[in-house]
DNA sequence: GATGAATGAGGCTTCATTCAT
DNA sequence: CATGAATGAAGCCTCATTCAT
């Protein structure tokens, strides 16, 4: 987070950004490693110093645009947030992250949608991540009553469903305007309030709502 | 117009097909001749029987988006609404076609409008003659009076803007949620009402308006 | 040489007619199966059933340019000269014909000279022939004392040596206007005069020169 | 202009060189970048590192044939003859370059020729050339009173037509036995004396003819 | 007989990638 | 460290050729 630590990371950081730029420019797929090395005014060859593949840079990318969600979800996992809210900040933080930059191009935004689709492999370990630390919180929620009845799989199946339009970049991207944080908290409340069979009642954290 | 004449085609209709799947799920710029022609089930040289190149087949698939869009305008044009009317159905029913096909797959939507975009020639044609027939309803219109102490091309141009997000699929897919036909019959009579310097007056067709 | 026999045969020479225009045209490296079937008003699949390969094809065409010469061979060799006439007769007349064909259409001889240069195969038999039948003419010769001291074989390529810009279209093409009967005749003439070592004197056939 | 200075140039020399070599043994038209590629010893992708394309190589070598028929050109339009001397000069060291080209090797030449016929747009610009160069020394016989009453344009067009033999390689290599200085001095003179209507009289240029 | 349909091989070209220096 | 040189694999496209009908 700091400074780079070494020449490699450095000219690594500089040569992302680049790469950066290109994407938004002109999409995900029209770049060659020929056109990145002579943006960067070093030789393919030397390009490979830093990358060692095609692959591993868009990895890198893909590492870049993910890495300011995944530092949100470790933080609100480390929180003592109760449950319910936990879960609203895990999605509502990230929400707002991915909506700002939106609001700044969208075009742009698109270009990492292309990116993603055509390299699925890199969003689904973000997935993974993502359902790993909201079973987590899931496991907290059960510790404290709810999703009576369901197992933490079952759980995490439907909530992702649920949620899914707060998290798919893909669909994201084209509804972002009917997108709001108040909609969120909607939904986890209907997770918290809906979801646990044996344990109706009226007690929604009305905290969240913004009416 | 119903039934292909010829085995060629048939044979075009069916590899027509079959690349609309490969655009929709992969998005424009991931295919091959190479590729096609394994899911169609013949060798590439044989595809250049039924596409004498990328490029045709391209087209085809730009032809298949735009056809059901311009059979729209074309009945537009040929009923015997009053310009006013004429122009609101010009766009709201091209509109309500592109809204439902996003509806349907707005990914798949992505993908057309990521063709577009690398194929700009294409799209060129259609907005050419979206130009022309925009022009007979504002002579129709001007005909009976509106858009006083306009060209028609002044005229042309001061709508093409006013009109762009619900023409535009670049932009269009990336707004859609805030689009509706209310919105545009409003727009219209802005057009109608506000164009016409030396003729105002009250005689919004409140009709279109959904209030 | 009356009428073609088959309805193959005749169909091979209508497609041969076409072929020579072809290359007539435009050279003979810039044609293909697909338009000569095209021309002939046929599918190309039909064409395999009158030449069995484009080899084939270009064969006949070489067989049809070739056929007139290996007449004239046949004729003189057939015919009752004398040795040294046979052999003047055997140059000449084969490039009197040449000569005729290149005043006709010099960019035509060349386009010939082009497919002689690109199937050198097809040369070799009938140069293989031509030196047939010149050793046949070399061992008439010798029955009459000429050549007193080589062999055939040496006889052969002496002779092929000094005739050769008469025979050789690859050349010949390119020094038509320098060649003349006259100067065959004296070379024929020195070929017998000069090439039988132990016979000098004074016999040339004065009636060759046209001095 | 000597050596050449970096490894892509002399690389590219050495490639040129061997293209030559399959040019003149083969004709143009047989030649393909994966055989050249195989004499060169490397792989066909290196092969566009030296050349771009398969266009660019054949430029390469229009290039090399006709680099030392414009140095002439260019020597002899900054000479200080006069001008009949100078416009003789112009035809007559070109046409010896290539009478000793075709010497050497008449079915090389013809492969050159072929060349030319299959790139025609890389003989036009060295035409383009010859006409600029021609009309600056038909100016300079202006200027000493010749060809009076004609513009430059209409004495190039004519002196085009009286010397095409002694220029264009097409015919030129078809008639080579016909051509020589002699003749061409005659023309020459037959442009300067005859050409300028006005101004006839006894001044041929006597030195120029043989006789 | 004749055809439309189909293909394999090969040509030009690009690009990610490697390696000796 | 950094580079120029080199390559294999792949992409688009053409063409001679075959085969079922």
């Amino acid at each position: 987070m700091a400074r780079p630590q070494t020449d490699l990371d450095s000219g690594r950081d500089a040569i992302l950004e680049l790469m950066v730029e290109l994407i938004e420019e002109r999409g995900s797929s029209a770049f060659t490693m020929t056109e990145l090395a002579g943006r960067a005014g070093m030789s393919t060859a030397n390009l490979y110093r830093y990358f060692e593949s095609k692959e591993a840079l868009i990895e890198a990318v893909a590492g870049y645009w993910f890495r300011p969600k995944i530092e949100i979800m470790e933080e609100v996992i480390a929180s003592d947030l109760n449950p319910r809210r936990k879960m609203y900040e895990f999605y509502a933080r990230r929400f707002a992250r991915m909506k700002s930059e939106w609001d700044r191009d969208p075009v742009a935004f698109a270009s990492y949608v292309e990116l993603g689709n055509e390299h699925f492999e890199l969003v689904r370990s973000y997935v993974d991540l993502g359902d790993h630390y909201l079973s987590v919180i899931i496991g907290e929620a059960m510790a404290e009553g709810h999703f009576a009845g369901l197992t933490i799989d079952e759980a995490l199946s439907l909530i992702n469903q649920m949620t899914s339009v707060y998290v798919n970049i893909g669909v994201m991207g084209l509804i972002m305007p009917k997108l709001n944080t108040d909609k969120l908290a909607r939904i986890i409340d209907a997770v918290f309030d809906g979801l646990s069979a044996q344990d109706r009642g009226a007690k929604a954290v009305s905290g969240l709502r913004a009416a």
